[in-house]
DNA sequence: GAGCAATAATACACATCTTAACAAAATTAA
DNA sequence: TTAATTTTGTTAAGATGTGTATTATTGCTC
């Protein structure tokens, strides 16, 4: 079914490019729900447990990242960070902890609740992105990789958020 | 550049699927950014210009949309619709009519500052659309659209959101 | 070393999104 | 036709996103 019909569009859409932005857009969005609806039975949305798997999968020797790092992993303000480190330490599912060596800087790990529930949660994770993406071909996949990576690449403000 | 340099990652993501999926997320959120700073000297969101334009080309003949039907095509809920449209009536954007033939219905047209605003803007964002969107050819554009639509109807809750 | 610019986190105001509960109106069914 | 169901829009509570301003620290420069 194509996005005309999926959004239940009157008239098809007039420039292809635009068709090309609107279906990514709304592809994220499809996924962000569906990534949402999938983790709700375990209490999280789609943000805090991508901010999980940054912190298992991204943390450095020590252990841990700092909000700076974490916005700049997830292409949001660091603002924002701040108020979803609230709502998750208060669900005890990470922790601040002090950087030895910058006290600006709070270093935030996973509290052994958010250890458990992740490895409990990311096996089923994988198997369902891996069961949405596998429609396309391995080699599809990498090309659909490739193309949104030379689309990023053409937009100037790509890193803005990272300020 | 690729994903894992554009957010900083310190190791690779090990799934391919993941990748790809990730890719999409990011790619959209990049595109939703690059379209709120181009929009921003007009004191428009994103999202606001995205409703005006629907209303300009999806119209049915007697012009105008249902909020209803705006969130069907927007992929947002009902909910966020009312608030939407009332922050946008209040910008003298648009505005409520009543339907004649269904009493629960607000029927939302653009004000003749709305409209003049859209003509203004549309030229200027669409040139912009097919500068970002062209470093890929009109037949890969077509493939992304085809690659995009496949992962959508491999996802159980795509329309979800329509309730 | 003193002063200044950059960085880390926070606070605030506001836009956008979700779900759930509600009232009013339209539609379907018995 | 009456009753049950569905649809439309609104409200409220809460999560996530933005930009701007502020505070505390760090790092750079002279």
């Amino acid at each position: 079914m194509s996005l005309v019909n999926e959004l239940r569009l009157k008239k098809p859409v007039k420039l292809l490019a635009h068709e090309a932005l609107l279906s990514t857009y709304f592809t994220a969005s499809c996924l962000r729900k569906k990534a949402g609806h999938f983790l709700q039975p375990f209490g999280l949305t789609d943000v805090q447990f991508n901010l999980m798997m940054l912190l298992q999968h991204q943390a450095g020797p020590k252990g841990g990242l700092a909000q700076s790092q974490l916005s700049d992993m997830m292409l949001v303000n660091r603002a924002n960070i701040t108020s979803l480190i609230d709502r998750m330490e208060k669900a005890d599912l990470v922790a601040r902890t002090s950087s030895p060596s910058d006290r600006r800087s709070n270093i935030i790990i996973l509290t052994s609740y958010g250890k458990e529930l992740l490895s409990q949660i990311e096996p089923l994770y994988a198997k369902e992105v891996k069961r949405i993406m596998d429609v396309l071909l391995e080699d599809n996949q990498k090309q659909l990789i490739k193309m949104l990576e030379k689309i990023r690449s053409n937009i100037s403000e790509k890193t803005e958020a990272a300020k």
